[in-house]
DNA sequence: GTCTATAAATGGATAGAC
DNA sequence: GTCTATCCATTTATAGAC
């Protein structure tokens, strides 16, 4: 029995999206994909925008979750590498939001506003992390430092991907762990010797 | 005397792509902007991607000079502020480019080659630059921290406007200035304690 | 060199039958 | 819910007159 014909417009459009960016897919391909008429997909979804806003909808549930802080104690290295990992793999299944992340955000302001305010959780975990590690006295760096470095943090995240395919790397799948390793190597230099070694150890386990 | 129509053609096609990004500028809004018909354009231009091309090859060539070190010497602290704040005016100028950088990358090999080839000069610039301050003794790092942070520079540097415009800054003039900084930030670090205060006092001076 | 006119294709979206 | 048919707007691109 299939599923809802609106929940599989969704998972085609996303698909569809991800692999050819949501510019480059019209709703009459969304419509082909599925073998199903243009008309029906309009009697489900308002417009191309109201599939867009639905599936943003969907992504912003998940990286919420993905940036709660999920711990009651102060954060290790490993809560990092892990925290890190969900983010990417958010970013990685919706990653057409992030193609052509200044186009999409610019056309509707609704998504743009969303966006800004997932920036901000993300900037406030990632402050949040370092003061925690920084509590530990195993990080040293000053508020200003701090600040810094979160933007620097969301900046390699947010477009790591698109670098990535920029630069044209094939085993796209592979990058998300160079993305998870250039944010590390971003605060390492703020780490003691000991944990900075560990990290380096760290690194070289998942990096190929 | 008015200049040449196809001069006036790119210079007409550069302004409008900044402005409201390539993909929604098409060529009649570019004969619109300059009061010539279609046809005139198409005389002077195969097709849009002409007019692309013609632009990436001006950016090419400025982004060169900008990225070729110009010093015999060793490089100090203000030859990398200069040099950065040359990159970003570059960056600035060709704003389009990497507004919509993995569409427009994606859509034509040509500029996807020569914008890969960009970013590989731009990185053995930057490892080059890292050398050379860790040659004068003020920077402390090892090999792969230098190369994993030249890869950190370059990401920061090609998406910096494209995340300001996300956050919803506006004065995006004014986000060069914080562009270099985040930069500056991220070899921070690695400074020798005189240079690191050094930097941070340099920073203060042309943020805000 | 520049214009007018227009072809050809595509995309978003709706009306109305079933 | 789903389909067919169709409309309207836009875009790229060309032909041919001036």
């Amino acid at each position: 029995m299939a599923r809802d014909t609106r929940d599989r417009i969704l998972e085609a459009s996303l698909a569809l999206f991800n692999a050819r960016g949501e510019l480059n897919v019209s709703t009459n391909h969304i419509a082909d994909d599925l073998e199903i008429s243009p008309g029906n997909l309009y009697y489900h979804f308002r417009n191309k925008d109201d599939i867009i806003e639905q599936l943003f909808a969907r992504f912003e549930l998940r990286m919420d979750k993905a940036l709660t802080a999920p711990a009651e104690r102060l954060p290790t290295l490993e809560d990092i590498w892990l925290q890190l990992h969900l983010v990417y793999e958010c970013i990685w299944d919706y990653r057409f939001i992030y193609r052509d992340l200044v186009d999409i955000s610019s056309r509707n302001r609704k998504l743009r506003m969303h966006f800004s305010r997932i920036l901000k959780r993300a900037s406030e975990g990632a402050i949040e992390v370092m003061r925690g590690l920084a509590t530990s006295g195993i990080f040293r760096a000053n508020a200003e430092e701090i600040r810094a470095t979160a933007t620097n943090i969301l900046v390699i995240a947010t477009f790591w991907l698109n670098f990535s395919a920029v630069r044209g790397e094939h085993d796209e799948r592979e990058s998300i762990n160079q993305g998870i390793y250039q944010v590390m190597l971003l605060i390492a230099p703020f780490l003691r010797d000991t944990e900075r070694a560990q990290l380096t150890h760290l690194a070289a386990a998942y990096l190929r």
